[in-house]
RNA sequence: GGCCCCAUCGUCUAACGGUCAGGACACCACUCUUUCAAGGUGGUAAUACGGGUUCGAUUCCCGUUGGGGUCACCA
C-alpha cells in the first residue's frame, strides 16, 4: 500500500502573544505529524501588515519551541508569497469564477444599512456582477479602484470533518467573498487555500473558529482545481466561567505560564488533555507515548474550560519526578530575576530538594530557595505572625532554649540526624512536647509555619545563619532578659 | 437575527445498545507525620429536558432548552 506522506501546518498570525488555545493546535498538529511520520510546517500568516510585527513573530516560535514543537519547514511568511495569492486570484477573474466590484466601503455600508428586513438580512447583491463589460473597461481604463469578487457558487459545500463528522453549508448563505483588495493584497481565505494548495497540506487541523471559513476555502479549493484536504476542526479553550479565555481575566498566554513556573512537559502534558482523551485513564504522558496514541478522532467535539489547578497539579507530578540538579539552572534564573545573589547554579541542588516536594511551580520553589539562602528573605507571614501571638512568651523561650541546645553542636556535627538527636533530648529533659520546640523554630527560620522537618531545614540553611537567625527573633520578641 | 457547531460529576474525561455510569483535578474524611505538603485509604458528585426507535438507551433519530462559533477591502 502507498501511502502519500502527511503535510501539516501550524499558521498563526503574529498580532499577538502564542495563546494556549493556539499552542493546543500546534500540538496537535505536532503529534498528528510525528504520529503519521510526515512533516508539521510552520506558516507565519502576517498579510496584516497593520497588526502584524517581527517581536510577535518571535514571540510565537519561542513558545513552540520552549514546549518542544520542532517543525520541520518555515517559517514561511505568508506576505512573501503575494505574487501567487494574486495570480491565483487573477485566475479566477480570467476564468471568469470572479469579478470586478467598484463598490467603495462607504457604498457597501449605506447598502447594509439599507437592507430590507435589518441589517442582519444583508448579502452583497452582485450589482457590480451585472456590470456591461464596456462599463467595466471604461471604469478600469478610468483607474477606478475595485475589488475581486468571488462568486460563491449556489451549491452545497460540505465536507467529512475529522473531528466532527459530516458538517454541511450551501453556497446560497455565503456571501461572495471579496478575494484581492482595492490595493491589490490578497484576503486571509484566498492567501490560505493559495498557500494550503502551495505547500501541499494534507490535514488542516485548526481552531473550530474556521469553521464557517470552510465552506468559502471549499469553493476556492474546486476553482482552483485543487485536491481538497483532510479538514479536523478542534473546539476552543475557555475560560472557567465558560466564556472565551481573555486576557483580562488570568493568563492566555503560553508565556504567562512560562513566567509562573510552570515547566514545559507539564504544560504539553496538559494542553494534550485539554480536549483530547488516549483512553484507558492515561494522563501523564511522555512525548512518545502521546504521539503512539494519539488520533484526530479521538479529539473532542465540545469546547473545554482550562482549569489551572490541574494544571499545577500536573506541574508538581513532574517537579517530583525532576532532581535538584535538573532544576538548577531555570531555579537560578529564577533567582536572578528575583534580584538573589547565587554563587553559582551548583550550589542549588540541595536547597532545590529541599523545597521541592511542597511547591507546584519553579516560582515557588525559588521562593523558598531565597528564604532558605537569604534571612532577608525570611519575612514573617500570617501563619507566623499567628503561631507567635499564640504563644506568646513562650515563643521567645522557646527559641533560647533551642539556641542554647544548638550552639552544643559544632559545625562538623550540623546534620539533620544530631539536631534531632539534640533537640529531642533537650526536649525531654525540659518536659516538652517536640512539636512545641520545633515550630517556633520553623517560623523563626522561615517566617511561616510551612516547612520541610525542621531538622533538615537547620541544616540546610547551615550553622551561622541558622543561630543568627534564631538569636535575631528571640530579641525581637522581648527575650533579651533571659 | 441568518448559517454552523456542541451538550456525562464543579472541571478534564472513559463508555463506541446491556457497566453498581469508570478515572483524574478540586473538595471532604481518615491514615502517615515534627508543621505543611507528598503518599495511602475512603467519600460527596454527572448522563440538560421531552418525545420516539429498541427486549433494552449516556450511546441511534426528532424536537425543546442551554452554551459556543461565525457573519469585514481582520486573520
Amino acid at each position: 500500500m502507498v501511502t502519500t506522506p502527511t503535510r501539516v501546518r501550524f499558521a498563526p498570525s503574529p498580532t499577538g502573544y502564542l495563546h494556549v488555545g493556539g499552542a493546543r493546535t500546534a500540538l496537535y498538529n505536532w503529534l498528528f505529524a510525528r504520529k503519521t511520520g510526515g512533516a508539521f510546517i510552520l506558516r507565519i500568516e502576517d498579510t496584516d501588515a497593520q497588526r502584524s510585527t517581527e517581536a510577535h513573530t518571535r514571540v510565537i516560535l519561542d513558545g513552540l519551541a520552549w514546549l518542544g514543537l520542532d517543525w520541520d519547514e518555515g517559517p514561511i511568511f505568508q506576505g512573501a508569497h503575494v505574487e501567487r495569492h494574486r495570480a491565483d486570484a487573477e485566475r479566477l477573474l480570467v476564468e471568469n469564477k470572479a469579478y470586478r466590484c467598484f463598490c467603495t466601503r462607504e457604498e457597501l455600508e449605506a447598502q447594509r444599512q439599507a437592507t430590507p428586513g435589518g441589517v442582519d438580512l444583508y448579502k452583497y447583491d452582485r450589482r457590480c456582477d451585472r456590470l456591461p463589460p464596456e462599463e467595466i473597461a471604461a471604469r478600469v481604463a478610468g483607474g477606478m479602484p475595485f475589488v475581486l469578487r468571488f462568486r460563491m457558487p449556489d451549491a452545497e459545500l460540505a465536507w467529512e470533518d475529522a473531528v466532527h463528522g459530516r458538517i454541511g453549508f450551501h453556497g446560497r448563505d455565503l456571501d461572495d467573498l471579496v478575494v484581492l483588495r482595492s490595493d491589490g493584497t490578497p484576503i486571509y481565505n484566498l492567501a490560505v487555500v493559495s498557500d494550503d494548495v502551495a505547500m501541499r497540506i494534507t490535514h488542516v487541523i485548526r481552531g473550530d473558529d474556521h469553521i464557517s471559513n470552510t465552506p468559502k476555502q471549499i469553493a476556492l479549493y474546486l476553482a482552483l482545481g485543487a485536491p481538497l484536504p483532510v479538514f479536523a476542526h478542534v473546539p476552543v479553550i475557555l475560560d472557567t466561567d465558560g466564556k472565551k479565555l481573555s486576557k483580562r481575566r488570568g493568563a492566555v498566554a503560553v508565556g504567562d505560564y512560562q513566567d509562573r513556573g510552570i515547566l514545559p512537559g507539564a504544560m504539553r502534558n496538559f494542553l494534550a488533555l485539554v480536549g483530547w482523551s488516549p483512553g484507558e485513564d492515561r494522563e501523564i504522558m511522555s512525548p512518545a507515548e502521546m504521539i503512539e496514541l494519539f488520533t484526530l478522532e479521538a479529539i473532542q467535539k465540545k469546547p473545554a474550560i482550562f482549569d489551572t489547578a490541574k494544571l499545577e497539579w500536573m506541574n508538581g507530578q513532574y517537579l517530583s519526578r525532576m532532581s535538584g540538579a535538573s532544576l538548577a539552572a531555570p531555579v537560578a534564573r529564577e533567582l536572578e530575576k528575583m534580584g538573589v545573589q547565587v554563587r553559582g547554579a551548583h550550589l542549588l541542588p540541595p536547597y532545590i530538594d529541599a523545597v521541592k516536594s511542597r511547591a507546584r511551580t519553579m516560582l515557588e520553589i525559588a521562593e523558598r530557595v531565597a528564604i532558605r539562602l537569604d534571612s532577608r528573605r525570611a519575612v514573617l507571614d500570617d501563619k507566623g505572625r499567628k503561631l507567635i501571638e499564640k504563644m506568646g512568651d513562650g515563643y521567645a523561650r522557646a527559641l533560647v532554649l533551642a539556641t542554647d541546645t544548638l550552639r552544643g553542636l559544632g559545625e562538623p556535627e550540623w546534620r539533620a540526624e544530631p539536631i534531632l538527636d539534640a533537640l529531642k533530648q533537650r526536649v525531654e529533659q525540659e518536659g516538652m512536647k517536640l512539636g512545641d520546640l520545633l515550630q517556633p523554630i520553623r517560623v523563626a527560620i522561615t517566617g511561616t509555619t510551612v516547612s520541610e522537618p525542621v531538622n533538615e531545614l537547620l541544616e540546610v540553611v547551615g550553622r551561622s545563619s541558622s543561630l543568627a537567625r534564631l538569636t535575631a527573633a528571640a530579641e525581637r520578641n522581648g527575650a533579651s532578659g533571659c
